[in-house]
Order: structure tokens, then sequence, then C-alpha cells
DNA sequence: TACTCTGTTGAATA
DNA sequence: TTATTCAACAGAGT
């Protein structure tokens, strides 16, 4: 191995401090079971009565997934759903700590290997130790009512500027933060991305959403798009790093600095994460401080 | 050893 | 109805 690389597989976390999956990450874990699509699931192996299979039931999946084929995938935010024949699906929810990896055939599942699917020649795994995550289980000739439900995906012609201020305008008491956290409105966006998305957007994250201008507003609109278009290309492809200037590499520690003028970031607890922003780029909103 | 911190979701509470 | 708080869990760090 050259000297200074870290010993990483191809399916190994990421070289920045986020292993927590979001819309990107989860990207970049779904396609990390491609190469079982079109292969016969053969055996099953699982933690029944594990909290991650909460709502499902374990047996009926034990008894009708073996012989059924990996056909599709899709990621939707943070939710997947694996399309199985004979009917069959799998909803995928990484939660904090969910990975999917390939591993080779005749894997023996650790403590946190709560699924395995067997193949010919591979097995698929599931691995999540804090199960904060979720598997679901479903039968039927159409996608799981769950998954019909989720609200327009970030990256998508229907997530418009107009549904994104609909949203903000029902929640307008919520800090923008807490608001972006929100995945009936955001889906997939997690704490680095909403970090990420006010620091471009120059909005002082315990700005109440319904309290920004119109023209703030859709520049918050275009900077989402750009930060989960942008997301998804670097890693959701190959779990790269974003590109040296993106406010993600400095906001992990207490001497992280603005990378526009390193400026010193302060954090905080806001809509209950831990939050760092620029306080020269994202100032207080003027409300707040008449307030207190 | 014991305690804190991590960050997602959904249930409970206000 | 919407906002806030907290439990679920396991491991790394102090």
């Amino acid at each position: 191995m050259p000297t200074g690389q870290t010993k990483l597989d191809a399916a190994s976390p990421p070289s920045y401090s986020s292993t927590v999956p979001e819309l990107a990450e989860v990207e970049f874990y779904r396609k990390q079971w491609n190469p079982g699509l079109g292969g016969k699931i053969r055996a099953v192996a699982l933690h029944s009565g594990k909290r991650i299979f909460r709502g499902s039931d374990t047996s009926t999946l034990e008894k009708f997934l073996p012989g059924a084929t990996l056909q599709k995938s899709e990621a939707h935010g943070k939710q997947m759903l694996f399309r199985f024949s004979k009917q069959l699906w799998l909803g995928v929810h990484l939660g904090m700590t969910g990975t999917l990896r390939v591993a080779p055939s005749g894997f023996q599942p650790g403590k946190h290997d709560h699924l395995v699917l067997h193949q010919r020649g591979r097995a698929l795994v599931f691995n999540d130790p804090r199960q904060f995550g979720r598997l679901r289980f479903h039968q039927g000739l159409d996608v799981p009512g769950w998954w019909a439900k989720l609200p327009p995906a970030l990256t998508s012609d229907s997530f418009t500027a107009a549904v994104m201020g609909k949203f903000l305008q029902r929640h307008r008491q919520l800090p923008l933060k807490a608001a972006l956290l929100h995945q009936a409105g955001f889906p997939g966006i997690g704490n680095w991305m909403a970090d990420e998305i006010l620091w471009r957007g120059r909005l002082h994250p315990r700005t109440r959403a319904g309290e920004i201008s119109e023209k703030k507003s859709r520049e918050l609109w275009r900077v989402v798009r750009f930060v989960c278009r942008e997301a998804c290309k670097i890693i959701g492809r190959d779990f790269s790093d974003p590109p040296r200037g993106w406010f993600i590499h400095e906001r992990w520690t207490a001497k992280g600095r603005c990378p526009r003028h390193r400026e010193l970031l302060p954090r905080a607890t806001i809509g209950g994460r831990t939050t760092a922003w620029c306080p020269k780029c994202q100032p207080e909103p003027v409300s707040r401080l008449r307030r207190s």
C-alpha cells in the first residue's frame, strides 16, 4: 500500500467525518447491492426480533424471499426500496449507522449484520449497530403505501420553489435548521447538508421559516437544488470528498472556520442538533435580536 | 469505571 | 395543528 494511504476497500466508510447517511450517502449505499441485481436469493439469514424489523413479519420474509430475484432498486431521500420478483419488496432506511455491502459467498453474519441475502457467489449484507434504521418487508402488486406517499424528491421537477415556500409557511415558527431537517418537506436532508445549505444561502439557522423574504426563499431553493445535485454527483458516485471550500469540511470540530473569510464558527444546538454557522455570512435575524 | 457525545425518526407531550 | 423533547441503540472518546 502506498505511503499515506488509508486502508479502504471499495465499500468502506468515507474519508471525511460524516458516516451518517443522508441523500447522497444513501444513493451510494443503494448501489452497493447492484452486483446482486438479476440474481436469485438462495437463502436468507436474519436477526428476528430485533428492533430493526419493527412492523414487519420476519417469518413471512424468511418464507417468501428465498427463490425470488432481485430486480430493481431505488432511493428517495433517505429511503430505499428493493424490488424482487413474486411481488416482494424490501424497504431500507439506514438510520444513523446502517450500511449495505456485498460480501463473498459463505459469509458468516456478525453481531450487527441483521439481514443477509445469500446469492450464488455473493451475499448482500445489511449492517446497523444502533438500529435507528429500519427494514420493511412488503408483499403486493404495487409499491408499499409508505413509499407512494413520500414527498417530492429534492432533485425532481416536482420540488418547485412554490412547493418549498408553502412548506416553509406551514411551519413558519420553526427555525430554518429544523425545517430543513423535516423529512416531510426536505426528504434526504440531514445535519451536514442543512448546515451547508444555510451557509450557502447566508441564512442564520435560527431564522424562522416564515420570516424570510420571497427573494431569500427563492435563493434558498436554488441552494437546496445545488447542494443535493452536487452531493449526489460527488458522494453518491463513489463517496468522494466534496471539494475544498465546502462548509462540510469545517463544521465537524470546534476549530472549524468559514471557508469564505476564515471566521471561527460558533456551534449550538438548534432544532435539536449540533449546528455550525458563520456569524459574518449568516447574521442573527433582526426580529430575534429585538425579542431578546 | 462511569459518564458524555454522536444524529434519525417517531411517539409523547405541550 | 404545529412545535418541542426524548427514547430507542451501541460505541468511541474522556
